[in-house]
DNA sequence: GTAAAACTTAGACCATAGTCTAAGTCAACA
DNA sequence: TGTTGACTTAGACTATGGTCTAAGTTTTAC
């Protein structure tokens, strides 16, 4: 089974636009072409795209995907560099992750800071340390607005 | 205390540049200045840049982060809407979370499938499944090249 | 066999988020 | 009091990652 362009932005939601992108970029050396020049894509190759989507995504830039990708297409003489690349991708996206968790500790100190603001009518009545982990919050009544 | 704009790029991580930039994109509306024209931070800019920092990196563009500061001075009439903008901002990072840790186990996978390629000197000798969660990945000893 | 839809290219254009330069002003200190 | 370093501005420039247009070709479907 083989897919053109747009059946391929399609099952990917990537955009034409975007992947004859790629393909200039050197990122989708693997793209076969019809007699007559039109592009077409193979499993192999959308699961390939994925791979790359999913490297892109823990904020490889084109350039650096591009490497990875010629290596491949090297082939074996490539696998110890590949290993540390994913590797390194792997402790990158492990460090985003425990980022993304601080984060969102304080954008639920957050949530629960306006909620209180919310019900007290008015910021000035609530208390609360963004910096201490799930720091109580409080409602100094006498502040209140409603 | 307060700090020149120099001591805020230092205590900060962000530079100088990056500093004026965002308060000419309307970002920190709050920094003051003296009578020659200098910019000074008092400690509460400063923790405010650390939740613009904290918005900027749930992938919030800088143009909504601008929204919310503009909401931030009008003061209590805003508390509603910015509980939403903190309420969707979690949910996002929930769900950055969650597809970062989808990315870590394809990376895991990659990173235990060439482990085995090294170890067995080419990827032909490698056998697993790329989308089983924690599939097992086994050598095909006839086809080792080492 | 012809019209519409889908494809091709080169290259222009865009958004975002900085980053830097040039020319000038101000502050700190020996 | 002068010189060095830190600051000011406007605006040019950069990098990244697309996104679109125009002109032309090929496929598909009636």
């Amino acid at each position: 089974m083989v897919f053109t362009i747009g059946e391929t932005a399609n099952k990917t939601g990537i955009s034409e636009y975007t992947l004859r992108f790629y393909e200039k970029k050197g990122l989708m050396p693997f793209v076969k072409r019809t007699s007559s020049g039109r592009r077409y894509f193979s499993e192999d190759d959308i699961d390939f795209l994925g791979l790359i989507t999913c490297l892109k995504n823990t904020g490889m830039p084109l350039a650096e995907i591009k490497d990875f990708v010629d290596m491949t297409m090297q082939g074996d003489e490539t696998l110890e560099k590949r290993l540390t690349i994913f590797r390194t991708q792997r402790a990158a996206v492990k460090q985003q992750i425990a980022a993304a968790q601080r984060r969102l500790e304080k954008l639920d100190f957050k949530v629960r800071y306006f909620e209180a603001a919310c019900e007290a009518g008015t910021e000035a009545a609530v208390e609360g340390d963004c910096d201490v982990p799930n720091s109580p919050i409080t409602i100094n009544d006498a502040l209140r607005v409603k």
